[in-house]
DNA sequence: GCCAACGTTGGC
DNA sequence: GCCAACGTTGGC
């Protein structure tokens, strides 16, 4: 069975809808050793990512995606015009690995962050723990199932 | 190897 | 825009 992964992105940045319309996407510009980890040692061709909006208003999760690829080194590691250029980081030896990303569907609408907050059932959820700034988290397949479904369902009163 | 200083994340 | 929480850096 696949697992399920959570991957936050600012909308500002890039949505699920700029990952829709553009059906692709490297997820460069990680450079947090854990998150690294996730994408270097653990995800597979086929695991289910919830695309997570942060730093915006609300954040939430807003879409289904799909590990499209297996790890491979984050380019923009060797740009010195990106800002994501480390100059420790060589072609022989590289230190930030990345996978694809693939869009599945947008979620009816966004699960946000106070509504999984208010959800007794997931509790446990690593995005919900004080302080938790990891921008890629495993999540338990049950549990990315019951955000999936609560989108289904109306929107809790603001 | 400790830890203070600094930078970043991201909710609010 | 604030700031708590956390990760990283670098002096010692």
């Amino acid at each position: 069975m696949a697992r399920t992964w959570l991957m936050k992105s600012e909308p500002d940045v890039y949505s699920y809808e700029d990952l829709e319309r553009e059906g692709r996407t490297l997820w460069d510009g990680i450079r947090n050793y854990q998150a690294r980890n996730f994408m270097r040692d653990e995800m597979r061709v086929g695991d289910r990512v919830l695309f997570y909006h942060s730093n915006c208003e609300p954040p939430g999760v807003a879409g289904i995606a799909e590990v499209a690829s297996e790890p491979y080194p984050d380019p923009t590691q060797f740009d010195p015009k990106s800002k994501y250029f480390d100059e420790k980081s060589s072609e022989e030896n590289p230190r930030w690995m990345l996978v694809d990303v693939t869009p599945v569907r947008a979620l009816p609408r966004l699960v946000s962050l106070a509504e999984m907050r208010e959800e007794a059932r997931l509790a446990d959820l690593p995005l919900l723990r004080k302080g938790n700034r990891l921008s890629i988290m495993p999540v338990e397949n049950a549990d990315a199932d019951r955000i999936i479904a609560m989108a289904d369902q109306p929107a809790p009163d603001a």
